[in-house]
DNA sequence: CCGTACCATTGAAACGCTTCGATACTTCTC
DNA sequence: GAGAAGTATCGAAGCGTTTCAATGGTACGG
């Protein structure tokens, strides 16, 4: 291939791109013949099968994506639908998904046509245009999602894979964080730095995830002989972000609570705690030991840096985008439910650490 | 518009999508009328306006991207390019550009497909996919890139808006930082605190950006009557990731360098260099001032917080995307250069503050 | 040596839309 | 009152592919 598309050009022409025609002609072959070759499909000899690949090669030929689409009805687009109170709001914890879709679908040479939708169903407003313009070939759903925009995307008959939410009810495949495990994890943890006051704050309890977490804090709880108290579990934050922290900690100061560690739903939550900890003089983590859960970029750089449970969230879109592409390619939609692995991060919220020297830290994979 | 696509089904049955024929029939008109009502071209009566506009929504009628992209020849996609470096590394800067052109191409519905490239154009493989197949209408460019490549995209006949980057010597919009300004802003600020020996720490001079910023720093050393020392200034880093502010600082005392004040040529290295310095015992700002550039989330992380220069980048994002989609529309590309402001935000590594009631801080917009 | 099966290639229809030229009817304009 | 200009609609070609039925050739088994 040469610097200029097709054959040197000056400048002005805009060129035109050879098609498939071009390509039959100059091979001297028909059409369907061109396209069985391009398209591995059907019965080719070997020598015109090199043939036509010489004259591609000679002439840059690539085929028009929006012309095999019309013809085959696929787009080679996957579309990604998230709620747009993650969008633009909280930690960046859906933009590593994404991204990790963004890798997987460049290996199997799709694109991702990105869009959010309103939490309610506002009718017709809200249906993602991609899939009114039937401009993708299956879709991934990130985070709480309208059962009815997944019944009607199901309407249409495009695979689905939902990253992080359950649809009760629905058979549908999804990517899961081993939530019962981190909530587990983290109440342990703390379990075994003697704590026995043990509290909980969080907020959205509609979302699977955040309730689970909760349940499994309480199952914890009786696992290990430590009693349930209710002050000391603020649930019914209406949201999931710092400022829902701070006044879910608040609240249970105010009300009484004495606990010696905190499980938040998320790291969000549990900055916005530790924040209002320090600010009303606690020293974190004598005062208080503070767990949080997804170990997003903030959780290392707030002080003391914020033990947490990891979630492998690239590798949460990684497979979403995989199974989605095989029910994309092989038109079988099995489901599936793969639940990701966790991991307790020790760090300086609940176990003082000796001053370490201060490595110079990277930042993680991003966008950039 | 019904919750199911269409009309009602039972599950099993794949519904099929209306097409501009079914309007037709059904408003008793042509093909090509209802084309032109849809897309309000051309003399249509206000009757049969609406006796379409009636049957479409009856019929739930929306337009194939496909279809009509291969019989207009557009695609309705915008093509974001990100070199490889700028894309899994250092601080999430780019990854908020990119955030702000998907804000601005649904402003105009308009789908992003985004791709890499390698820095070095290697020929053939490294030519976006959605290039080759003809999938995008328009190119946004961030960072720096191979000229070689967006040859490639003139020859093609795109319209291309690059983001901070110019190509010397080729007419092209750009949306740029007012770096020289942000760099005054910065040595002007230390100066005024009475820092007279300043040093800078750079990497990656081949970027536009970065040189503007070294070229600019001395120019203002100048303006101020401040002495030029090649001492304190360390500007053949590789790169511009923490790392090499890391390093950078490193070599510049290993060399004798005593500076007070450091400028550094973005917020990573800026970074890097504050944790440095730290680690050899020095408090900031006492013992040295530092400033960065470009106001990225974790500089208002660090300990203490950094002083920067902000760069709006979402804004950067959402001027390339009008200005290129305005390209692509009317069918004109006409060459602007555009500079977005930037801001000084003095923090508590040039300026000691008082130990203000640390406020429960939300994070910026993100994906998520 | 004929029927079958496999291999290789092809012509034509189809995908769902835009667009251009043609037609025909009105309404101006002088 | 005739030609020009504007308005409204339509038919048909075309966009660049895929796909399917059809055709013909070759090899093979019985």
């Amino acid at each position: 291939m040469t610097l200029m598309p097709n054959t040197r050009r000056s400048g002005k022409t805009p060129h035109r791109r050879p098609t498939i025609k071009d390509v039959a002609r100059q091979a001297g072959l028909s059409l369907s013949t061109v396209s069985l070759v391009i398209n591995q499909s059907g019965y080719v000899s070997e020598e015109t099968r090199s043939r036509v690949l010489r004259v591609v090669k000679e002439l840059g030929y690539h085929p028009s994506r929006v012309a095999r689409g019309l013809a085959s009805k696929t787009s080679g687009n996957i579309g990604f639908i998230l709620s747009d109170d993650h969008f633009s709001s909280a930690e960046p914890f859906y933009t590593r998904i994404f991204l990790g879709t963004e890798f997987e679908a460049r290996n199997h040479n799709f694109y991702i046509l990105l869009t959010t939708v309103g939490n309610q169903f506002r009718e017709d407003s809200s249906i993602p245009r991609f899939l009114l313009e039937g401009n993708v070939d299956g879709v991934i759903i990130a985070g709480k999602i309208s059962a009815r925009l997944v019944e009607y995307i199901e309407g249409i008959g495009l695979p689905i894979v939902l990253v992080d939410y359950e649809l009760p009810g629905k058979r549908l495949s999804s990517v899961l964080i081993d939530n019962r495990k981190g909530a587990h994890l983290a109440v342990e943890h703390l379990a075994r730095l003697g704590h026995r006051r043990i509290g909980f704050i969080g907020g959205d309890m509609q979302h699977p995830s955040i309730a689970e977490r909760y349940k499994a804090y309480l199952e914890t709880l009786d696992d290990l002989g430590l009693p349930r108290d209710e002050r000391l579990a603020v649930t019914d934050e209406p949201d999931t972000r710092r400022e829902n922290g701070a006044s879910a900690f608040r609240v249970l100061r105010a009300r009484g609570g004495r606990p010696t560690a905190i499980f938040a739903a998320n790291d969000a939550m549990a900055i916005g705690c530790l924040q209002v900890a320090r600010q009303q003089g606690m020293r974190i983590p004598d005062d208080l030991a503070i767990v949080g859960f997804d170990d997003v970029e903030s959780a290392t750089h707030v002080d003391p840096p914020l033990t947490t449970i990891r979630v492998f969230k690239e590798e949460m879109g990684t497979l979403a985008m995989q199974r989605l592409v095989h029910a994309v390619k092989t038109k079988t939609q099995t489901i599936v439910n793969t639940y990701v692995p966790v991991e307790l991060i020790v760090r300086a919220s609940t176990v003082k650490q000796q001053p370490a020297s201060p490595e110079v830290a990277g930042t993680a994979e991003g966008l950039d």
